[in-house]
RNA sequence: UGGGGGAUUGUGUAAUGGUAGCACGGCAGAUUCUGGAUCUGCUUGUGAGGGUUCGAAUCCUUCUCCCCCAGCCA
């Protein structure tokens, strides 16, 4: 799989490679710096592409920083699940794992630099006074009683808030830069406020926390990164990130350089409404397989190749947009075509009975593990007198170009004979065919025919007395819109057929050994991963990771629509 | 009504004064023991108006539309 290969070079890395060229970096430095407030998603998945592919096109490296100065919302699970995703998706940061909690003493005596040059303050307003002062879009701010307060007053000031003298809210350290800004962002930002809680990694040695314009710059700075990338949200910010370097005695000025975040249509991308969708009950958890991250769609069955195809076909650049989701579905086809094993598995059995076949005969017929890939080999599959095939396989009165089994017609069953269709058993209350009478041809072992006549299609099966029970899961959208985002509310756009749940499915015995992680395409059906319930309940459970591109469905859509249009009178 | 960004086909992304290209999707055909895969062809695009130039997606100008910012979140 190309990656890299033939992709135009970003805007970013344009940018770096003049860097390089201009001799203004001799290496690069990047970072990934996640808040571990919640799972990593696609979009995520991007921006550690991007960052990690960085450092390792320029010979760099990338750190991977969890940005953790906001202990209310942060937890020691979210911090290995982003560990195990970024490593997962392929990418090690070798020795360089840090914490911005690591440097909070440091960051402490930056802060206690900034005062004594008089370019910060403690300030006693309240968080809604501050708001008041602030000013709005179109009016500057005024200035807190509280701005002149001198180095001395704002230093002891400053230490008893370490030192635990205040409650939360009763003051913060504010940057003195200039109300009257049209960047809200300058107008005398929070670089302190007291959050009397216990922090993952610092437990309660703290109960001042930086935000993040304070922890975020000079993290890079500390780290020696050389080019720190960011989404479009913190454009504005920039400004003051450049401040604060500006300002202090730091051993280099990384250059914040910002890329539009992703999204995805008929899914979201926004941590806080995933986490509200678990919260909710929405999906199982933040591993469902609906979920768009990381680990959602490593339980769905999405390769790491598969995911960094993608972002690297995605692009980088400034302009907001939603990439369609068919795309990702692309990629995840495009892989497992070429590496997962073929298998028979039918979902909606239909029973067949082949009146000339030896009622207790039992042939072991040869399969191809995978047309793309000989090097896969062959495996034995058993055929009986009696067999099961896709109910959708057959029509008592099939509409044009259904290419499938029908009474009179023939048809191939996959790596086995052609049989022709004879008769159908009905229910006699819903009229619903429940066995069909079939004959099959043995001079067409194997699903060839010497006389070289042609069949209508081909069908997978299994056999009866041989099938293993399975659950399959079918997952389709989880949303029923293309921006769910756009939604006032999207909880009213989740799409109830997100999850298709069939108990009863049968599948070719060789997948008795099948593992959680093992990855399959369903022949005729789509790819499929099997999940870790299997290990947990014992029964095979398989998850679609993806349909095969289905013409069929295609053109019964198509007609449906035909059938559906409203009729004009004239 | 302040500030910061952005606009290329259905979607995403190239082209940095010189033939608007690629991918996905869609459509049509070939081929096929998966209605899969593969192959071929097609697929109404430079937001609008003015200007500079032999030549403009690109430079200048006016306008329009979209996104972000008033957390003691990141």
């Amino acid at each position: 799989m190309a990656e890299n290969g033939d992709t135009a070079k970003d805007f970013i890395r344009a940018i770096i490679e003049q860097d390089l060229k201009s001799g203004k970096h001799k290496e690069i430095v990047t970072r990934f710096p996640p808040e571990p407030n919640g799972y990593l998603h696609i979009g995520h998945a991007k921006s550690i592409c991007l960052n990690f592919g960085i450092a390792k096109d320029f010979s760099g490296r990338c750190h991977l920083r969890f940005d953790d100065t906001d202990p209310s919302k942060e937890e020691t699970e979210y911090i290995e699940s982003i560990k195990e995703d970024v490593s997962w998706l392929g990418f090690d940061w070798g020795k360089h794992l840090y914490y911005a909690s690591d440097y909070f003493e440091k960051l402490y005596q930056y802060a206690v630099l900034l005062i004594k040059d008089g370019k910060a303050y403690v300030d006693s307003l309240s968080a809604d006074e501050i708001r008041e002062y602030r000013g709005t879009l179109t009016e500057p701010g005024k200035d807190s009683p509280h701005r002149n307060r001198q180095p001395e007053e704002n230093l002891d000031l400053f230490q008893r808030m370490r030192d635990g003298e205040f409650d939360d809210g009763e003051c913060v350290l504010r940057a003195k830069i200039d109300m009257a800004s049209p960047n809200l962002n300058m107008r005398d930002p929070t670089l302190y406020r007291i959050r009397k809680l216990p922090h993952p990694r610092t437990d309660d040695r703290w109960c001042i926390y930086p935000m993040y314009d304070f922890a975020h710059c000079l993290s890079d700075a500390i780290e020696g990164i050389t080019h720190s990338i960011c989404t479009l949200e913190f454009e504005d910010h920039r400004p003051l990130y450049d401040w604060i370097l500006d300002q202090l005695p730091v051993p280099c000025h990384p250059r914040q350089i910002e890329f539009a975040r992703l999204n995805l249509s008929y899914t979201l991308m926004s941590k806080r409404k995933l986490k509200n969708l678990v919260d909710r009950g929405s999906v199982e958890n933040w591993d469902d397989p609906r979920m768009p991250t990381i680990s959602g769609l490593r339980r769905r069955g999405y390769t790491p190749e598969a995911i960094r195809y993608f972002c690297d076909r995605i692009g980088v650049a400034k302009t907001n947009s939603v990439v369609d989701i068919a795309l990702l579905e692309h990629c995840i086809r495009d892989d497992l075509n070429k590496r997962a094993q073929r298998v028979m598995a039918v979902l909606k059995p239909l029973k067949i009975i082949i009146d000339n076949y030896p009622e207790d005969k039992v042939e072991l017929l040869d399969a191809e593990n995978n047309p793309e890939d000989p090097g896969m080999g062959m495996r034995k599959i058993p055929f009986s007198s009696v067999i099961y095939i896709e109910r959708d396989d057959f029509s008592e009165n099939p509409p044009p170009k259904f290419f499938r089994l029908a009474p009179g017609r023939e048809i191939r069953l996959k790596h086995a004979y052609y049989i022709k269709c004879k008769g159908v058993e009905k229910d006699p209350k819903t009229g619903e065919a429940v066995c069909l009478y079939c004959t099959y041809d043995p001079e067409t072992r194997g699903g060839w025919s010497a006389d070289g006549r042609k069949v209508l299609g081909t069908s997978h099966w299994v056999s009866a007395a041989h099938a293993l029970q399975a659950e399959v899961r079918l997952y389709n959208h989880l949303f029923t819109t293309p921006n769910p985002a756009d939604e006032k509310d999207f909880n009213t756009v989740l799409n109830p057929g997100s999850l298709e749940l069939f108990s009863s499915c049968l599948v070719e015995p060789s997948l008795k050994d099948a593992k959680p992680g093992n990855l399959y395409q369903f022949l005729r059906q789509g790819y499929f991963y099997t999940d870790q319930d299997t290990a947990k309940t014992g029964k095979l459970t398989f998850n679609r990771t993806a349909t095969l591109r289905d013409t069929w469905a295609k053109i019964k859509k198509a007609e449906g629509q035909k059938n559906n249009k409203p009729r004009i009178s004239s």
